[in-house]
DNA sequence: GTGCTTGCAAATCGTTTGCAATAGC
DNA sequence: GCTATTGCAAACGATTTGCAAGCAC
């Protein structure tokens, strides 16, 4: 599926800079940030501001077209990849990878509601230690 | 068991300020941010910078007498509550919410170590949704 | 031309840093 | 007295806001 439709499913307008911005999601599963994103893009959109980023990013997260990740305290990321799976922040080169998860978890992907009654909308595994490139 | 020795156990020196804010985090499962946790304890101790609140919770989060939890993008909080839990976070009112985890989860907290090989040190579980209160 | 999107500059705000004053052994 | 802790003020940096200009249908 190209990169415009996936966003007029859900309902987002395509523009240059929109379609720039998820193809980099989608091309780059290194967890990027706003900042980073944007210092990507800017040599190919030299008009490009890094507030059209962070207003992207914010309506693609609202939009559940990218998951935006807290695992790092000092920056949000975000991940074009919404299949249910786990991050692993590395504590000494600070960078996040991908963890499966296992069938036991994922099925609580399948509950909508907590014990408490707390209706669930979204759900993320973090994990964080020493990347086997770190060890 | 007392704060002051709790924190000894840590090796922690056991300041009124230090014992002041694990206290207060003992007493108020509500995961508070520093500045909550400033502006409580700032009626009691009226020379408490923010600072020092801020280095206090840095140094405990480091030698493992609270949890950091970065589940709120904008606000890190502080839960003194180490027990394997996640927590919930709900998006009307900005409470956070602890979780019990399934026995199946909890078996994961006995993984040292991703499929990939990273070593796991922490693990953190979050929900975000509408809670019980506000559906 | 109306409404949405973009982009600049300024503001905001949680957090950190530098450093001097203070407290505890 | 030496060392660690505290606290103030300033700095910092990621993100947001206000608003004017641009674009699309």
């Amino acid at each position: 599926m190209y990169v415009h439709e996936q966003l007029l499913m859900h309902g987002i307008k395509p523009s240059l800079q929109r379609i720039a911005i998820m193809n980099y999601l989608l091309e780059h599963h290194t967890h990027p940030t706003a900042e980073e994103i944007y210092i990507a893009l800017f040599s190919f959109i030299p008009t490009l501001s890094k507030t059209t980023v962070y207003n992207t990013l914010k309506l693609f997260a609202e939009q559940g077209v990218v998951n935006m990740l807290t695992i790092d305290e000092k920056n949000v990321c975000f991940d074009a990849d919404i299949s249910p799976h786990a991050h692993f922040l590395c504590k000494k080169c600070g960078k996040i990878h991908d963890v499966e998860i296992k069938e036991a978890v994922k099925e609580i992907g399948n509950f909508t509601h907590t014990a408490a009654g707390h209706e669930i909308t979204e759900m993320h595994y973090y994990y964080k230690g020493i990347c086997i490139n770190c060890l």
